[in-house]
DNA sequence: GAGCCCAGTGTAAACGATTACATTCGCCAT
DNA sequence: ATGGCGAATGTAATCGTTTACACTGGGCTC
């Protein structure tokens, strides 16, 4: 492996004079120039990254530390992750860890020396204690609880997507409306129940406790909630799942038991994953901004990096987007925007 | 942040012991075992990463090249990857590139000296010449065309899983068969051409030519081949799109134009997207074992990051299922494995 | 022509770890 | 008593860079 040595020994120069050459810094001549990039051309010579971050303490690398989920959403983010760092000249380093306190500080220092900044997302609730981990390290907490204050976070707008889709059925003429939760302990599960709840409060709705199931945000977990759900009398009119996975799950329940959505029931998801619209009926829902909630936390952990990590703690919120289709009866059966 | 040297002078060693207690080489007393040990957790000591991968001349980390596509193929390949590198104790440093060589060229530059070594995607036809990278960087080339022989190389059987689709609409009966293909210059797409014709070959049907077109392997180009392929005549029977989404497209594009699936036409796709079975009719595929893809991949490289690069190349592949659904008008339309 | 400045270059000290080699010391066999 | 051995530890070189500082020599200004 060609290393700076060998540059400078075949240039004639010293390895001072190739680092400068090569970067741009310090005064060289013309002619030494030329020389150093043409001997560094042909010997093939390419600095070692290693090297060089361990004496300029700059990786030019942030970590990302996700769940052990996966699927298009995985891909947006990092996506946009990637996009975001690579304009910036840095790369990424993914790790996906357990959701929970523990792996979440494992993983971070097994990244201590090779990354600049790390974008964590740890949705389990409970662990409200600040993470122990380096604190000159810069953090951004993804679709988290804000957890002390060494983090940003950045999260998504479940609160006010939650009103939305609930609002749009209460005006539909809904009043059972019940809800598929998503995993117990986690921060946007929690979130959208309590958007779902101000909705129905607003609206005069009492929530009503059975109206409530849980579906562990998996398909299949939201078929059997819908199940429930028709046993319960009198019937819900509508069900709102708190994520896609869980509504089309619940989709093929109704099917099922020849209920026909959206006459006999409503049904809205939360997510707007690629399948959503191509359901039978195509599945309303709420938009996230997946890429985009990506491309945002590269982009307040660069803040973060660049500006030290000592001033304000920032919270951020990306916001949602209603898209109704045909599962919930709505007469604006083709108000779908685009798709 | 605090180094070994910290840590030594706390406890009042030298660093050379310090990092044989962590390490566990070298021989140390068991009090001075416990109290560096101790003093490391109470100054929260992390070894740092980049210092340690300098000298002892291994990263730990793997880099992955893909290009510019994304979508469940991506996190699924991730997935797999990641989980068979954290099991053997390996990060992934991903990025996302050009398909191209230059691209390929430029993103594995800038990796050296932070992996020990590759996966990089690179689907482009044509280069064939070999990667110019630093020799001793082992590589795996993923769904490329192989290269000359400094990389080993893993591919999707195509060919294969082209002619089991294309053999089983022959063996309903269909004799004209259209093909949308790929990417003009991508390797899978000719592949999956090249096992069409085969499988036309060998049930001595000559290939029409004008019943292959090119989709691009987007959704939208498969809704436009699908177009193309109602003009001409006579009409084709069937139609083999090389990948879901054009098959998905073409379906829309037979909906639209009011050709019923699979009565007046047979519809089959390849990848087996999670989509795919939930389309109206459910699509018949390939499917492509995408996780066992990343993690075979993965352990390619970690033969050759372990054993030195220097022994001879490996060129494997994945073999593919056949995945018989609805829109081929089998008569084992409930044939589908578990989905 | 002495002093200064500056462009161009080299020397060597970092960065934070690992590890080959040297040192010390107690113990045991001779 | 002496030599040798092995356990426990320290010293310092090393990995491949960057960069502060020192040095040289030529062109200015006075």
């Amino acid at each position: 492996m060609v290393t700076i040595k060998d540059v400078a020994r075949e240039a004639g120069v010293s390895v001072a004079t190739v680092s400068r050459v090569l970067n741009g810094s310090g005064p060289v001549s013309e002619l030494t120039g030329q020389r150093i990039r043409e001997v560094a051309g042909r010997l093939r010579y390419v600095p070692h990254g290693g090297a060089r971050s361990l004496i300029t303490r700059k990786t030019q690398t942030l970590g990302v530390l996700l769940p052990d989920l996966y699927g298009e959403f995985f891909s947006e983010v990092i996506r946009g992750m990637d996009d975001t760092a690579q304009r910036h000249g840095f790369h990424l380093l993914i790790s996906r860890a357990h959701a929970d306190r523990h792996g979440i500080e494992t993983a971070m220092r097994a990244m201590r020396g090779r990354v600049d900044g790390v974008v964590a997302m740890s949705p389990d609730l409970g662990a409200d204690a600040p993470l122990d981990v380096p604190a000159a390290l810069p953090v951004v907490l993804l679709c988290s609880a804000p957890r002390g204050d060494g983090a940003d976070s950045l999260t998504i707008d479940n609160q006010g997507g939650s009103k939305a889709i609930v609002g749009h059925l209460i005006r539909l003429g809904h009043t059972r409306i019940a809800i598929i939760k998503g995993a117990s302990r986690n921060y946007d599960a929690a979130e959208r129940m309590r958007g779902y709840r101000v909705a129905l409060r607003a609206a005069g709705i009492t929530p009503d406790p059975s109206l409530a199931t849980e579906g562990g945000f998996t398909e299949a977990g939201g078929y059997a909630a819908a199940l429930e759900l028709l046993k319960v009398k009198p019937r819900p009119t509508a069900i709102f799942a708190a994520n896609d996975s869980m509504a089309i799950g619940a989709l093929s329940a109704l099917r099922e038991s020849g209920v026909r959505v959206p006459e006999e029931m409503a049904v809205a998801g939360f997510d707007d994953i690629p399948l959503a619209r191509y359901m039978d009926p195509p599945l309303s829902t709420v938009r996230v901004p997946t890429y985009e909630l990506g491309a945002r936390a590269v982009e307040m952990l660069l803040h973060c990096v660049r500006n030290g990590n000592d001033d304000a703690r920032r919270r951020e919120r990306v916001s949602t987007e209603l898209v109704v289709r045909r599962s919930c009866g709505a007469g604006s059966a083709r108000r779908t925007p685009s798709s």
